[in-house]
DNA sequence: TGACCCCTGGCC
DNA sequence: GGCCAGGGGTCA
């Protein structure tokens, strides 16, 4: 699914495509990718691109005449490039450029959103308001990343995974983060020491760069979608001996979603994951 | 804070 | 043919 690193590559792309040629017109089928906001506001997006932003897993579009659009892919949505001759399967919003390309948005399970808004008001959105420090943008280190997630009492990757403590990390770059940083995902976030959160924050960086360099390309292929080509070291592997240790990849659920792990990279070690613990530090 | 929901392609 | 995947919003 798109996650950070998916949605940094649809901005560089959108930017080398939208620097080169103006939008000429723009449309929008009528789909819940909208939800409550304007359809119509969607096609009066046109012109040239000033500024494109990402927040997180956000997408943040600064058109001249001060019009703006928020988007977000959810989970199935990319942006991609074709030629008026072309069918795009599953397109719901369109850009048309002045060179005669089209850009969808295709997105077959609707989860994502599209919200025509002034530009002046795309910072003070809610979703954008709320959300926590950017690894890539903002920067992330030990302390950064402890001083955001360590309050939380909840499990560690579900921790990662609030968007309002750290933006940008989903369920397999957390796990994957994770398993770099030798860190068990049910791990307390107030047990960890200085040192495990420097290492975390590492992990995140290192995860994220991976992430960036395999995607790097024109066509978005999520990396969970390549067939029988698993990239990931824990992420689906499940009942898959690890890659550093050959102990048995395990998964278990956490707040609804799957979490891969390796059990001896991994250790929970001593404490109890239990509810309300006091945090040490 | 957690459970549920949206939605459909892909896989068993 | 049925279930699973899950980001994020909403609700109890």
């Amino acid at each position: 699914m798109p996650e950070l690193p998916e949605v940094e590559i649809a901005r560089r792309n959108l930017v080398r495509w939208l620097d080169a040629h103006r939008v000429v017109k723009a449309e929008a089928d009528d789909t819940r990718i909208f939800r409550g906001a304007e359809r119509a506001a969607f096609a009066r997006l046109k012109g040239r691109v000033e500024s494109l932003e990402r927040r997180g897993k956000y997408l943040l579009f600064t058109f001249e005449a001060g019009r703006g659009l928020l988007a977000h892919l959810g989970m199935t949505g990319k942006f991609v490039r074709r030629t008026q001759e072309q069918v795009q399967p599953h397109s719901r919003a369109r850009f048309h450029l002045e060179d005669g390309a089209v850009l969808h948005f295709a997105d077959p399970r609707l989860f994502g959103r599209m919200e025509p808004v002034p530009a002046a008001q795309l910072r003070a959105l809610a979703a954008v308001q709320s959300l926590g420090r950017d690894p890539l943008v903002d920067g992330l280190t030990g302390p950064q990343l402890a001083e955001a997630v360590g309050p939380s009492k909840q499990a560690l990757k579900v921790a990662l995974m609030d968007q309002g403590r750290l933006a940008g990390l989903g369920n397999i770059h957390a796990a994957e983060a994770l398993f770099r940083a030798g860190l068990h995902p049910a791990r307390v976030p107030g047990s960890l020491t200085p040192e495990e959160w420097k290492r975390l924050a590492r992990a995140i960086h290192a995860t994220i760069a991976f992430g960036l360099k395999e995607q790097e390309g024109e066509e978005p292929v999520y990396l969970e979608d390549r067939g029988a080509v698993n990239l990931f070291r824990v992420y689906g592997r499940a009942g898959e001996p690890c890659s550093k240790c050959k102990a048995p990849v395990e998964s278990f659920t956490q707040a609804g979603r799957t979490t891969h792990v390796c059990p001896q990279c991994q250790p929970l070690g001593a404490q109890r994951p239990g509810p309300k613990r006091t945090p040490g530090r």
